[in-house]
DNA sequence: TTGTAGGCGTTATCAG
DNA sequence: CTGATAACGCCTACAA
């Protein structure tokens, strides 16, 4: 009833063999008997032999387990992405440990604490809201611990990064609002101490500038908190306050774009017909909203399953860190659903 | 530029000390010279040593990790449960190593392997759809594991585990659909061999029972995959086929809940007025749905904190196998929005 | 108050 | 083809 592993000390003393034998036998090392092998082999099966990672873990000074550290794991887009780290490393033979900040900087400190005492042998990371500062970061990839950051990325020389193209989604999302002949398009920005929110916000302007519509400030308004609730007050209070009135938001993010959505619908708008709405990041809700919400898609799966496989490349030598890409843009798609589309007059 | 961690060894030598008394002194162990500890630590901080948490485990053969098995990360449900177990976990100083199944009982198999392999002190269970035999979890409970299960908890013989009241919170939901005025109340249930599914449909039909309603075999249909699109389909079927058509839908998961209310939507129906729908879980989107989705809530993170808990004093012997209670019921609680309420006619 | 020795499970190295 | 030994980093019983 006792939980002892058995080891490969308990398989050689049954067999009166030497430990060393053992472990050759196991691994099939040339120069072992084939019939030594198979009886280890066997008593290895009956014994119900299990190898100990951490022995193995110790000897070698690695320990086949990369940690990852995101600001929280009840959020679509971290899910996803978890998802795809987890695929990889499993595939790969890798264990995946993981921590959530909770947008709190002394956590991440603390976590990557954690994960150091714990030999792990790289890290992904998304940092938190609270993290401005980077040395805590620096430092690990000074003394050279692989590092790859995804999504948040910090503005660290030569940091590994994975990213969508943040930029090129929030122009393309613009223009199809503009095009579908809306002009006095709001966008609900992010907090702008993330990159993600300064791209987007230039590739908003930029579309703006692009098809000759004038950017006005007072259509650029900050989301800090990214909730629908938040949205939701600040849109009903622009649609009262600002004359002519906005006629679409694009919104940094989904439940954003929920949230004025469903202001403009409660202040007698239509949606799309009179006010247009463009969210990001593609979340699951996107398809069962009424009306659906287009957004632009992020593949987190995607970002998650790269990330790691560049990180792993890495632990393993594969690639060297001076042929490594400081930076991966993966592309963005525009989902066109019906909250930005005006429908036909029949 | 090596990342050569500081070991014991390496502070007692720069001190002229033997590694035991450096040992001693990092944890305050009484018969050190006070003198002695502060000038160890103050090394300790200068070489800035961490301990090794791999030698520790090999020493201790508790590795201070806990094994999460969960059959998706990209699941609302799932990943609010993680958060309740990472949250505790951190706190009492354990690792998380999680894995997904992705419903497939050979990943959970083998996810076990890798797990114990790596010296787990312990494991939290959500079984994949695909597993109808547990023997691979009775054996390690036999072996004297502490594995906790949730959610999708098995039939063995005195497995701990954690749920919320499914019976109670289909009972609630089904007899508020009956205060409303509705009576032909559809059901999709979901997969018969999960026990939730069975618990609610229980709860479903003796709610009906109770308030003297006949329970008809033909308003309970399963929906084996449980998305909006199957829904959808099914509950178009039903508005055609049934006659009298059903007044109201009780889904055993929100998605199911959406696809049928937009089916309802679809087929000219008006929600809530003339077609009442409850869904299960509360997922995120309930919320901003339209109209917003009367839901049973059950609380994810309450549940992975619970187990979480359960397992960690397990684990530390704080209690006695005996005296856990091989079930643990949190109460489910049922959230009125507006697609099940009749609104008054004023 | 401090040091010595042994061992947790594994494997690389050197000898037979 | 196989065995003995040492080492990874840490802790602890025993000795001094």
């Amino acid at each position: 009833m006792k939980l002892e592993q058995a080891t490969i000390k308990d398989i050689a003393r049954e067999l009166q063999v030497s430990s060393s034998t053992v472990s050759r036998a196991l691994k099939d090392y040339p120069g072992i008997s084939d019939e030594t092998k198979r009886k280890v082999k066997e008593m290895a099966e009956k014994l119900n032999y299990r190898p100990n990672a951490i022995a193995l873990s110790l000897r070698k000074s690695r320990s086949f387990t990369i940690g990852v550290i995101i600001p929280e794991v009840v959020h679509f887009f971290f899910s996803t992405v978890i998802s795809g780290i987890e695929e990889v490393a499993f595939s790969r033979g890798y264990n995946v440990i993981l921590t959530q900040t909770n947008e709190k900087l002394t956590r991440e400190k603390s976590s990557i604490d954690t994960m150091l005492s714990n030999q792990i042998d790289g890290f992904l990371v998304s940092y938190s809201k609270e993290t401005t500062e980077f040395s805590h970061f620096s430092k690990l990839l000074d003394q050279g611990y692989p590092i790859v950051f995804f999504d948040r990325v910090p503005e660290i020389q030569n940091a590994i990064h994975v990213i969508v193209d943040d930029y090129a989604g929030a122009y393309e999302a613009t223009k199809h609002l503009i095009q579908q002949g809306f002009s006095r398009i709001v966008h609900l920005a992010g907090p702008s101490n993330l990159k993600i929110s300064k791209e987007r916000s230039r590739g908003y302007s930029d579309a703006l500038r692009d098809h000759g519509i004038p950017f006005l400030p007072e259509l650029l308004v900050e989301c800090t908190q990214g909730t629908d609730e938040e949205a939701h007050k600040i849109t009903t209070k622009l649609l009262q306050s600002l004359s002519p009135r906005p006629d679409a938001f694009f919104a940094n993010n989904d439940l954003a774009a929920v949230g004025a959505m469903m202001a403009c619908k409660a202040a007698g708008y239509a949606v799309p017909n009179e006010i247009g709405v463009v969210g990001f990041s593609n979340w699951q809700f996107c398809s069962i909203v009424d009306p659906s919400l287009s957004s632009v898609a992020q593949n987190g799966f995607r970002i998650g399953a790269t990330a790691t496989e560049i990180l792993l490349d890495w632990i393993e030598k594969k690639i060297n860190l001076e042929d490594i890409q400081t930076s991966v843009v993966l592309a963005t798609e525009l989902l066109v659903r019906k909250s930005s589309v005006r429908i036909q007059n029949t």
